[in-house]
DNA sequence: CGGGGGGTTGATCTCCTTCAATCAACGTGG
DNA sequence: CCACGTTGATTGAAGGAGATCAACCCCCCG
């Protein structure tokens, strides 16, 4: 636990952002009480740590809001980000009582945690939590496999173009906007953290940015704020085949 | 469903070499018979195609025998290995009625199948193959992000060492034999199938083993048999800190 | 003997890294 | 209020790791 985080009053779950998403997504009223009475919050600062890898962890969380980095880094410094946590994404594994990445909040983020032997033993008696962690698990896994496409084979150009089509389009499914047009949104990486992200160094994430706007597939307003005038034209430069992704 | 798969007789899941190991790890008696009666043998040749992604998919199955790739292709030809699926390891999504990936034996394949239906509601009514199937998902998230950091971060020489020391790593638990000093083992994959794996080409991965073998790092005898004579000095090569991996 | 699959090696090219200078925005202390 | 340092970002020049293109080898098999 890192020192200067701050603890902060509980929400009531029925009024939870994140209720209908995370690991708590599928419980009933009753079970949903056990979790909120074990339940507490933690805020961190945009650039905390949360946990560093190897640490011990007694505890496990969802975010409720803003967002975390999970990363890996190698003796010599050389760092690779292995997930972006997003509202209602969990954090630790139950059964394992040392973190195995390190977490860092990107932005101002609060969790809503448990300590993970009672956690555990909720776990046990109600499988609708393990069932939803099961599901969350899966999705996470498909999100690390294409990942390792993108890493493996996609040019730095289309490791860019990647990237921004899944912030364009998680933040215009959280708007409740259409995923096709004009997308407008902010960065939630300095260009450093897209550089951990996509296995690139920081100076080639620049360049690249520069020339999708050069280009015109992305508008930039300060270092920050994106436009995508043509969501489509946005795709074709992913490397992706034009239809669903995954799910062919 | 490939047209030249083989249909097997059944064995005794008592007898099972995975057993112990696989999703039904954790059934009890009664339940093991449940999926006794459901289950059926499904064999492929070296190089057959289980089934290509987007394909609809009936099943789920258990790795019994040999060893699957699991790969994405992009349009124009380029393919990650995101997988390999060894004896216990499990193919398919519950809930998923298509393929996401294109799996394919490199060895001869033998698998336990279950059909999705009635596998998905045994896994309703039988906690214990969730959780077995959570922990698996688990440990292959955690396979799929220690990947990620190789593919986005190290350099070929420490790919093909790796890689190496992970085939010597299984090898040597499988014989029961130690984990240091000399090892012995056989490539069950192709240069072509290494390359798909690591994110080079088949001519880099060529040219490193050779730096390899010249830097007495191992020893070729043919192409496929290695031998390590020192496990540690190979370890060095892989860029990984010392200790023992993801958990510090 | 011919052919093909798998593998090695060489020459060249190119995309990305590395090293470095510069800039804008911001905060801070004299 | 301005000099100064800091942080995040952009851009340039040079170099290198790995890709690409191509020739060739080995071995098995029909």
């Amino acid at each position: 636990m890192s020192s200067s985080e701050t603890q902060i009053a509980n929400q009531d779950c029925a009024d939870c952002p994140i209720r209908h998403r995370a690991v708590c997504a599928r419980c009933e009223a009753d079970e949903l009480s056990m979790l909120e009475q074990m339940k507490y919050y933690r805020s961190y600062e945009p650039g905390q740590t949360v946990i560093w890898s190897g640490d011990r962890m007694d505890f496990v969380a969802s975010v409720v809001e803003g967002i975390a980095t999970l990363s890996q880094t190698m003796e010599d410094g050389r760092t690779q980000m292995v997930g972006l946590l997003l509202p209602s994404d969990f954090v630790g594994r139950p059964g394992r009582d040392h973190a195995a990445y390190d977490v860092t909040a990107t932005t101002r983020l609060t969790m809503c945690c448990f300590r993970r032997a009672p956690f555990e033993d909720l776990m046990q008696r109600t499988p609708h939590i393990g069932q939803r962690l099961l599901e969350m698990t899966l999705d996470e896994l498909d999100a690390a496999r294409e990942w390792m496409l993108l890493l493996g084979r996609k040019t730095a150009r289309e490791k860019i173009a990647s990237l921004l089509a899944i912030i364009a389009r998680r933040d215009a499914t959280l708007k409740l906007s259409a995923t096709q047009g004009q997308i407008v949104f902010d960065l939630p990486l300095t260009r450093e953290a897209m550089a951990d992200y996509l296995g690139l160094t920081l100076e080639t994430v620049s360049r690249q940015i520069s020339a999708l706007k050069r280009d015109g597939v992305i508008e930039l307003e300060g270092k920050r704020h994106v436009t995508v005038p043509d969501f489509e034209r946005l795709m074709d430069e992913t490397g992706d085949d034009s239809d669903g992704g995954v799910f062919a």
